[in-house]
DNA sequence: ATTACTATACCAACCAGACGGTTAATAAAG
DNA sequence: CTTTATTAACCGTCTGGTTGGTATAGTAAT
Protein backbone atom coordinates (compact mmCIF):
# COMPACT_ATOMS: atom_id res chain seq x y z
CA UNK A 1 0.00 0.00 0.00
CA UNK A 2 0.82 3.53 -1.24
CA UNK A 3 0.85 5.32 2.19
CA UNK A 4 -2.18 7.64 2.05
CA UNK A 5 -0.32 10.98 3.89
CA UNK A 6 -1.92 13.68 5.09
CA UNK A 7 -4.82 12.31 7.73
CA UNK A 8 -4.62 9.12 10.63
CA UNK A 9 -2.34 7.42 12.26
CA UNK A 10 1.12 8.88 12.51
CA UNK A 11 2.95 5.91 12.09
CA UNK A 12 6.27 4.46 12.88
CA UNK A 13 7.78 5.77 9.64
CA UNK A 14 7.82 9.34 11.50
CA UNK A 15 8.82 8.33 14.52
CA UNK A 16 12.08 6.77 12.90
CA UNK A 17 12.89 9.45 11.20
CA UNK A 18 12.19 11.79 14.01
CA UNK A 19 14.13 9.59 16.38
CA UNK A 20 17.11 9.58 13.37
CA UNK A 21 17.03 13.35 13.29
CA UNK A 22 17.17 13.72 16.66
CA UNK A 23 20.42 11.22 16.81
CA UNK A 24 22.42 12.90 14.30
CA UNK A 25 21.72 16.15 16.23
CA UNK A 26 23.03 14.60 19.64
CA UNK A 27 26.13 12.36 18.29
CA UNK A 28 26.89 13.26 14.60
CA UNK A 29 25.97 11.68 11.54
CA UNK A 30 28.56 8.59 11.79
CA UNK A 31 26.02 7.78 14.94
CA UNK A 32 23.20 7.37 13.06
CA UNK A 33 22.69 3.58 12.55
CA UNK A 34 20.12 1.10 12.63
CA UNK A 35 21.52 -0.53 15.81
CA UNK A 36 21.33 2.59 17.98
CA UNK A 37 18.08 3.61 16.06
CA UNK A 38 16.70 0.43 16.96
CA UNK A 39 17.69 1.27 21.17
CA UNK A 40 16.07 5.04 20.75
CA UNK A 41 13.00 3.85 18.93
CA UNK A 42 12.55 0.40 20.58
CA UNK A 43 11.51 -1.20 17.27
CA UNK A 44 13.73 -3.67 16.01
CA UNK A 45 17.29 -3.38 13.19
CA UNK A 46 14.93 -5.90 10.77
CA UNK A 47 11.56 -3.65 11.60
CA UNK A 48 13.22 -0.33 11.00
CA UNK A 49 14.63 -2.58 7.48
CA UNK A 50 11.11 -2.83 6.99
CA UNK A 51 10.28 0.90 6.43
CA UNK A 52 13.45 1.88 4.95
CA UNK A 53 14.85 -0.78 2.83
CA UNK A 54 18.57 0.07 2.98
CA UNK A 55 20.25 3.17 4.52
CA UNK A 56 20.21 5.43 1.70
CA UNK A 57 16.62 5.23 1.76
CA UNK A 58 16.64 6.77 5.13
CA UNK A 59 18.77 9.08 4.57
CA UNK A 60 16.85 9.92 0.97
CA UNK A 61 13.73 10.13 3.09
CA UNK A 62 15.08 12.37 6.11
CA UNK A 63 16.00 14.94 3.39
CA UNK A 64 13.10 14.68 1.62
CA UNK A 65 10.59 14.98 4.68
CA UNK A 66 13.23 18.46 5.18
CA UNK A 67 12.58 19.94 2.01
CA UNK A 68 8.95 19.27 2.10
CA UNK A 69 8.42 21.30 5.25
CA UNK A 70 10.54 24.04 4.59
CA UNK A 71 8.51 24.44 1.34
CA UNK A 72 5.70 24.18 3.35
CA UNK A 73 6.83 26.69 6.10
CA UNK A 74 8.00 29.06 2.59
CA UNK A 75 4.25 28.69 1.42
CA UNK A 76 2.89 30.18 4.64
CA UNK A 77 5.38 32.68 4.93
CA UNK A 78 4.61 33.64 1.31
CA UNK A 79 0.58 34.58 2.03
CA UNK A 80 1.34 36.44 5.14
CA UNK A 81 3.44 38.55 2.49
CA UNK A 82 1.20 38.87 -0.31
CA UNK A 83 1.03 42.44 -0.30
CA UNK A 84 4.74 43.11 -0.03
CA UNK A 85 6.29 43.26 -3.34
CA UNK A 86 9.28 41.78 -1.50
CA UNK A 87 7.21 39.18 0.26
CA UNK A 88 8.57 36.16 -2.29
CA UNK A 89 12.35 36.87 -0.95
CA UNK A 90 11.35 37.58 2.46
CA UNK A 91 9.47 34.75 3.07
CA UNK A 92 12.30 32.27 1.71
CA UNK A 93 14.66 33.66 3.95
CA UNK A 94 12.25 33.22 7.36
CA UNK A 95 11.26 30.08 6.51
CA UNK A 96 15.32 29.25 6.03
CA UNK A 97 15.51 30.98 9.60
CA UNK A 98 12.21 29.26 11.02
CA UNK A 99 14.18 25.91 11.17
CA UNK A 100 14.09 24.74 14.25
CA UNK A 101 10.09 25.84 14.94
CA UNK A 102 8.70 22.21 13.91
CA UNK A 103 12.19 20.90 12.16
CA UNK A 104 13.84 20.59 15.65
CA UNK A 105 17.04 21.80 15.20
CA UNK A 106 19.44 20.97 11.77
CA UNK A 107 19.98 19.88 8.69
CA UNK A 108 20.51 16.30 10.35
CA UNK A 109 19.10 14.76 7.36
CA UNK A 110 21.61 17.13 4.95
CA UNK A 111 24.74 16.30 6.99
CA UNK A 112 24.07 12.84 7.53
CA UNK A 113 23.92 12.51 3.75
CA UNK A 114 26.83 14.57 2.99
CA UNK A 115 28.98 12.76 5.43
CA UNK A 116 28.15 9.35 3.84
CA UNK A 117 26.94 9.66 0.37
CA UNK A 118 27.10 13.16 -1.65
CA UNK A 119 25.13 12.02 -4.32
CA UNK A 120 22.02 11.61 -1.75
CA UNK A 121 22.15 15.11 -2.15
CA UNK A 122 21.17 15.67 -5.44
CA UNK A 123 17.33 16.56 -4.99
CA UNK A 124 18.34 19.00 -2.43
CA UNK A 125 20.58 20.26 -5.01
CA UNK A 126 17.67 21.06 -7.61
CA UNK A 127 15.79 22.21 -4.71
CA UNK A 128 18.22 24.91 -4.00
CA UNK A 129 18.64 25.71 -7.75
CA UNK A 130 15.26 26.21 -8.13
CA UNK A 131 15.26 28.84 -5.17
CA UNK A 132 18.16 30.39 -6.96
CA UNK A 133 16.48 30.77 -10.06
CA UNK A 134 13.37 32.51 -7.90
CA UNK A 135 15.94 34.95 -6.24
CA UNK A 136 17.07 35.84 -9.48
CA UNK A 137 13.61 36.55 -11.12
CA UNK A 138 13.35 39.29 -8.22
CA UNK A 139 14.39 43.12 -8.32
CA UNK A 140 17.81 43.02 -6.73
CA UNK A 141 19.36 39.49 -7.31
CA UNK A 142 22.37 40.06 -5.41
CA UNK A 143 20.60 41.36 -2.67
CA UNK A 144 18.61 37.95 -2.70
CA UNK A 145 21.68 35.66 -2.96
CA UNK A 146 23.52 37.43 -0.38
CA UNK A 147 21.10 37.36 2.48
CA UNK A 148 19.96 33.90 1.07
CA UNK A 149 23.49 33.15 1.74
CA UNK A 150 23.65 34.68 5.02
CA UNK A 151 20.55 32.70 6.24
CA UNK A 152 21.84 29.54 5.61
CA UNK A 153 25.32 30.42 6.96
CA UNK A 154 23.95 31.33 10.44
CA UNK A 155 21.21 28.07 10.20
CA UNK A 156 24.50 26.17 9.27
CA UNK A 157 26.78 27.56 12.06
CA UNK A 158 23.50 27.05 15.04
CA UNK A 159 22.85 23.34 13.93
CA UNK A 160 26.63 22.74 14.21
CA UNK A 161 26.26 24.10 17.34
CA UNK A 162 29.29 26.50 16.42
CA UNK A 163 28.28 29.42 17.90
CA UNK A 164 26.16 30.02 21.63
CA UNK A 165 24.88 33.42 20.41
CA UNK A 166 23.07 33.37 17.17
CA UNK A 167 20.26 31.01 18.81
CA UNK A 168 18.77 33.81 20.92
CA UNK A 169 19.54 36.48 18.30
CA UNK A 170 17.76 34.52 15.57
CA UNK A 171 14.14 36.60 16.29
CA UNK A 172 16.96 39.77 16.22
CA UNK A 173 18.43 38.61 13.27
CA UNK A 174 15.29 37.98 11.08
CA UNK A 175 13.64 41.44 11.59
CA UNK A 176 17.12 42.94 10.60
CA UNK A 177 17.24 40.83 7.65
CA UNK A 178 13.89 42.24 6.23
CA UNK A 179 14.95 45.72 6.83
CA UNK A 180 17.97 45.08 4.87
CA UNK A 181 15.47 43.62 2.15
CA UNK A 182 13.92 46.82 1.79
CA UNK A 183 16.89 48.88 2.41
CA UNK A 184 19.13 47.03 0.16
CA UNK A 185 16.85 46.62 -2.80
CA UNK A 186 16.42 50.31 -3.00
CA UNK A 187 20.12 50.96 -3.15
CA UNK A 188 20.54 48.36 -6.17
CA UNK A 189 17.28 49.87 -7.83
CA UNK A 190 19.13 53.47 -7.72
CA UNK A 191 22.34 52.37 -8.88
CA UNK B 1 56.22 13.46 21.59
CA UNK B 2 54.69 16.98 21.51
CA UNK B 3 55.61 17.20 17.67
CA UNK B 4 57.79 20.32 16.85
CA UNK B 5 55.54 22.52 14.21
CA UNK B 6 57.09 24.99 12.70
CA UNK B 7 60.83 24.48 10.06
CA UNK B 8 61.42 21.72 8.17
CA UNK B 9 60.31 18.14 6.85
CA UNK B 10 57.10 18.30 4.95
CA UNK B 11 56.81 14.86 6.20
CA UNK B 12 54.14 12.64 5.79
CA UNK B 13 51.66 13.76 7.85
CA UNK B 14 50.89 16.77 5.39
CA UNK B 15 50.55 14.55 3.11
CA UNK B 16 48.12 12.60 4.85
CA UNK B 17 46.17 15.34 6.08
CA UNK B 18 45.89 16.56 1.65
CA UNK B 19 44.83 13.10 1.50
CA UNK B 20 42.64 12.98 4.09
CA UNK B 21 40.95 16.64 2.83
CA UNK B 22 40.45 15.00 -0.43
CA UNK B 23 38.88 11.94 0.85
CA UNK B 24 36.26 13.30 2.79
CA UNK B 25 35.61 15.87 -0.35
CA UNK B 26 35.19 13.71 -3.03
CA UNK B 27 33.26 10.75 -1.30
CA UNK B 28 31.84 12.12 1.87
CA UNK B 29 33.13 12.27 5.64
CA UNK B 30 31.90 8.63 6.59
CA UNK B 31 34.82 7.37 3.69
CA UNK B 32 37.08 8.36 5.61
CA UNK B 33 38.78 5.55 6.92
CA UNK B 34 41.92 4.41 7.45
CA UNK B 35 41.94 1.86 4.84
CA UNK B 36 40.70 4.47 2.42
CA UNK B 37 43.55 6.77 3.18
CA UNK B 38 46.80 4.04 3.54
CA UNK B 39 45.30 3.14 0.06
CA UNK B 40 45.17 6.75 -1.84
CA UNK B 41 48.88 7.31 0.13
CA UNK B 42 50.92 3.74 -0.17
CA UNK B 43 51.43 4.23 3.61
CA UNK B 44 50.33 1.11 5.68
CA UNK B 45 47.27 1.61 8.26
CA UNK B 46 50.12 0.74 11.00
CA UNK B 47 52.04 4.14 9.58
CA UNK B 48 48.84 6.36 10.00
CA UNK B 49 48.22 5.75 12.74
CA UNK B 50 51.68 6.29 14.17
CA UNK B 51 51.49 9.79 12.58
CA UNK B 52 47.62 10.38 14.29
CA UNK B 53 47.26 7.96 17.20
CA UNK B 54 43.59 7.88 16.75
CA UNK B 55 40.99 8.81 14.12
CA UNK B 56 39.73 11.92 16.37
CA UNK B 57 43.71 12.97 16.78
CA UNK B 58 43.48 12.76 12.80
CA UNK B 59 40.12 15.06 12.52
CA UNK B 60 41.25 17.35 15.13
CA UNK B 61 44.43 17.98 12.81
CA UNK B 62 42.75 18.87 9.74
CA UNK B 63 40.50 20.99 11.81
CA UNK B 64 43.29 22.93 13.43
CA UNK B 65 45.39 23.31 10.16
CA UNK B 66 41.71 24.74 8.62
CA UNK B 67 41.77 27.10 10.89
CA UNK B 68 45.56 28.41 10.82
CA UNK B 69 45.21 28.26 7.13
CA UNK B 70 42.16 30.59 7.26
CA UNK B 71 44.08 32.32 9.94
CA UNK B 72 46.79 33.04 7.91
CA UNK B 73 44.77 34.35 4.81
CA UNK B 74 43.26 36.34 7.28
CA UNK B 75 45.73 38.23 8.00
CA UNK B 76 47.25 38.55 4.71
CA UNK B 77 44.44 40.23 3.74
CA UNK B 78 44.25 42.35 6.98
CA UNK B 79 47.79 43.54 5.54
CA UNK B 80 46.75 44.28 2.30
CA UNK B 81 43.80 46.31 3.54
CA UNK B 82 45.72 48.13 6.32
CA UNK B 83 44.52 51.80 5.46
CA UNK B 84 41.03 51.26 5.28
CA UNK B 85 38.86 51.53 8.60
CA UNK B 86 37.06 48.18 7.21
CA UNK B 87 39.76 46.49 6.86
CA UNK B 88 39.38 43.92 9.36
CA UNK B 89 35.62 43.09 8.38
CA UNK B 90 37.36 42.86 4.71
CA UNK B 91 39.49 40.79 5.38
CA UNK B 92 37.51 38.20 7.39
CA UNK B 93 35.42 37.90 4.17
CA UNK B 94 37.68 37.59 1.92
CA UNK B 95 39.67 34.88 3.83
CA UNK B 96 36.49 32.46 4.38
CA UNK B 97 36.22 33.10 0.66
CA UNK B 98 39.61 32.34 -0.28
CA UNK B 99 39.50 28.79 0.52
CA UNK B 100 39.64 27.07 -2.17
CA UNK B 101 42.61 28.62 -3.40
CA UNK B 102 45.63 26.15 -1.41
CA UNK B 103 42.95 24.98 1.05
CA UNK B 104 41.27 22.65 -2.13
CA UNK B 105 37.58 22.65 -2.04
CA UNK B 106 36.21 22.53 1.21
CA UNK B 107 35.83 22.81 5.30
CA UNK B 108 36.15 19.15 4.82
CA UNK B 109 37.74 18.45 8.73
CA UNK B 110 34.38 19.80 10.15
CA UNK B 111 32.13 17.99 8.05
CA UNK B 112 34.04 14.96 8.91
CA UNK B 113 34.39 15.81 12.23
CA UNK B 114 30.87 17.17 13.06
CA UNK B 115 29.86 14.02 11.00
CA UNK B 116 31.61 11.53 13.48
CA UNK B 117 31.97 13.43 16.87
CA UNK B 118 30.27 17.13 17.35
CA UNK B 119 32.47 17.81 20.62
CA UNK B 120 35.89 18.19 18.17
CA UNK B 121 33.86 20.95 16.91
CA UNK B 122 35.14 22.59 20.18
CA UNK B 123 38.35 24.36 18.69
CA UNK B 124 36.76 25.78 16.10
CA UNK B 125 33.65 26.81 18.31
CA UNK B 126 36.63 28.73 19.98
CA UNK B 127 37.52 30.76 16.94
CA UNK B 128 34.48 31.67 15.81
CA UNK B 129 33.46 33.11 18.87
CA UNK B 130 36.87 35.34 18.58
CA UNK B 131 35.78 36.62 15.14
CA UNK B 132 32.38 37.13 16.05
CA UNK B 133 33.52 39.24 19.23
CA UNK B 134 35.86 40.92 17.07
CA UNK B 135 33.22 41.83 14.53
CA UNK B 136 31.44 43.26 17.26
CA UNK B 137 33.91 45.65 17.78
CA UNK B 138 33.49 46.97 14.13
CA UNK B 139 31.00 49.47 13.61
CA UNK B 140 27.94 47.97 12.04
CA UNK B 141 27.67 44.91 14.37
CA UNK B 142 24.97 43.34 12.21
CA UNK B 143 26.15 44.23 8.97
CA UNK B 144 29.72 42.12 9.87
CA UNK B 145 27.68 39.10 11.34
CA UNK B 146 25.24 39.34 8.21
CA UNK B 147 28.20 39.45 5.74
CA UNK B 148 30.05 37.06 7.97
CA UNK B 149 27.38 34.52 7.63
CA UNK B 150 26.54 34.97 4.03
CA UNK B 151 30.03 34.33 3.25
CA UNK B 152 30.46 31.00 5.53
CA UNK B 153 26.90 29.77 4.01
CA UNK B 154 27.71 30.18 0.48
CA UNK B 155 31.19 28.65 1.15
CA UNK B 156 29.24 26.01 2.35
CA UNK B 157 27.21 25.45 -0.35
CA UNK B 158 29.98 25.55 -2.61
CA UNK B 159 31.75 22.47 -0.57
CA UNK B 160 28.83 20.98 -0.34
CA UNK B 161 28.38 20.85 -4.40
CA UNK B 162 25.11 22.33 -3.57
CA UNK B 163 24.60 24.89 -6.16
CA UNK B 164 27.30 24.86 -9.26
CA UNK B 165 26.61 29.12 -10.08
CA UNK B 166 28.32 29.73 -7.17
CA UNK B 167 31.38 28.59 -7.76
CA UNK B 168 32.53 30.50 -10.79
CA UNK B 169 30.50 33.95 -9.11
CA UNK B 170 32.50 33.86 -6.48
CA UNK B 171 35.03 36.66 -7.30
CA UNK B 172 32.17 38.75 -8.11
CA UNK B 173 30.07 37.92 -5.01
CA UNK B 174 33.58 38.92 -3.10
CA UNK B 175 33.85 42.26 -5.00
CA UNK B 176 30.13 42.54 -4.06
CA UNK B 177 30.13 42.10 -0.75
CA UNK B 178 32.89 44.63 -0.34
CA UNK B 179 31.29 47.34 -1.85
CA UNK B 180 27.88 46.02 0.73
CA UNK B 181 30.47 46.89 3.50
CA UNK B 182 30.46 50.14 2.46
CA UNK B 183 27.54 51.30 1.83
CA UNK B 184 26.00 49.06 5.13
CA UNK B 185 28.12 50.57 7.53
CA UNK B 186 26.79 54.03 6.22
CA UNK B 187 23.08 53.12 6.66
CA UNK B 188 23.77 51.98 10.07
CA UNK B 189 25.55 54.57 11.08
CA UNK B 190 23.18 57.38 9.72
CA UNK B 191 20.60 55.21 11.31
C1' DA C 1 -19.02 -18.71 11.38
C1' DT C 2 -15.27 -20.94 9.79
C1' DT C 3 -11.68 -21.47 6.84
C1' DA C 4 -8.22 -19.93 3.75
C1' DC C 5 -5.50 -16.45 1.94
C1' DT C 6 -3.06 -12.05 1.77
C1' DA C 7 -0.78 -7.83 3.25
C1' DT C 8 1.22 -5.21 6.82
C1' DA C 9 4.28 -4.69 10.48
C1' DC C 10 7.58 -6.40 13.10
C1' DC C 11 11.35 -9.35 15.47
C1' DA C 12 15.47 -12.44 16.75
C1' DA C 13 19.32 -14.47 14.92
C1' DC C 14 22.65 -14.45 11.97
C1' DC C 15 26.45 -13.07 8.52
C1' DA C 16 30.12 -11.12 5.86
C1' DG C 17 32.69 -7.30 5.53
C1' DA C 18 34.58 -3.05 7.22
C1' DC C 19 36.59 -0.49 10.71
C1' DG C 20 39.59 1.32 14.49
C1' DG C 21 43.22 -0.08 16.80
C1' DT C 22 47.18 -3.33 18.62
C1' DT C 23 51.44 -5.68 18.21
C1' DA C 24 55.73 -7.62 16.91
C1' DA C 25 59.05 -7.07 13.72
C1' DT C 26 62.08 -4.25 10.66
C1' DA C 27 65.03 -0.76 8.97
C1' DA C 28 67.37 3.52 8.71
C1' DA C 29 69.70 7.37 11.24
C1' DG C 30 72.19 9.51 14.67
C1' DC D 1 71.40 0.98 20.89
C1' DT D 2 67.88 4.14 21.05
C1' DT D 3 64.75 6.98 18.38
C1' DT D 4 61.93 7.55 14.36
C1' DA D 5 59.26 5.75 10.79
C1' DT D 6 56.98 2.08 8.84
C1' DT D 7 54.99 -2.54 7.79
C1' DA D 8 52.21 -6.87 7.75
C1' DA D 9 49.31 -9.52 10.22
C1' DC D 10 45.93 -9.78 13.29
C1' DC D 11 41.71 -8.91 16.54
C1' DG D 12 37.30 -7.64 18.43
C1' DT D 13 33.61 -4.92 17.50
C1' DC D 14 30.30 -2.65 14.91
C1' DT D 15 27.35 -2.25 10.86
C1' DG D 16 24.39 -2.79 6.95
C1' DG D 17 21.78 -6.11 5.33
C1' DT D 18 19.47 -10.99 4.93
C1' DT D 19 16.49 -14.56 6.32
C1' DG D 20 12.89 -17.00 8.20
C1' DG D 21 9.43 -16.62 11.11
C1' DT D 22 5.39 -14.46 13.92
C1' DA D 23 1.30 -11.69 15.10
C1' DT D 24 -2.47 -9.03 13.48
C1' DA D 25 -5.95 -7.60 10.59
C1' DG D 26 -8.64 -7.48 6.57
C1' DT D 27 -11.02 -10.03 2.80
C1' DA D 28 -13.49 -13.35 0.63
C1' DA D 29 -15.16 -17.68 -0.37
C1' DT D 30 -17.43 -21.84 1.76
Amino acid sequence: MVEKKGAGRPSNREVILDAADQLVAAEGAAHLTFDALSQVTGISKGGLLYHFNSKDCLLQAMLKRRVERYEALRESYHQQFSDDPKGELKSILLAALDTDAECSRLGSGMLAAAATNPELLGPLKEHIAVTLQRLERIAGKKVGKTLFYAVHGARLFEQLNLCDACVHEREDFAQYLLKLVDELTEIESIR
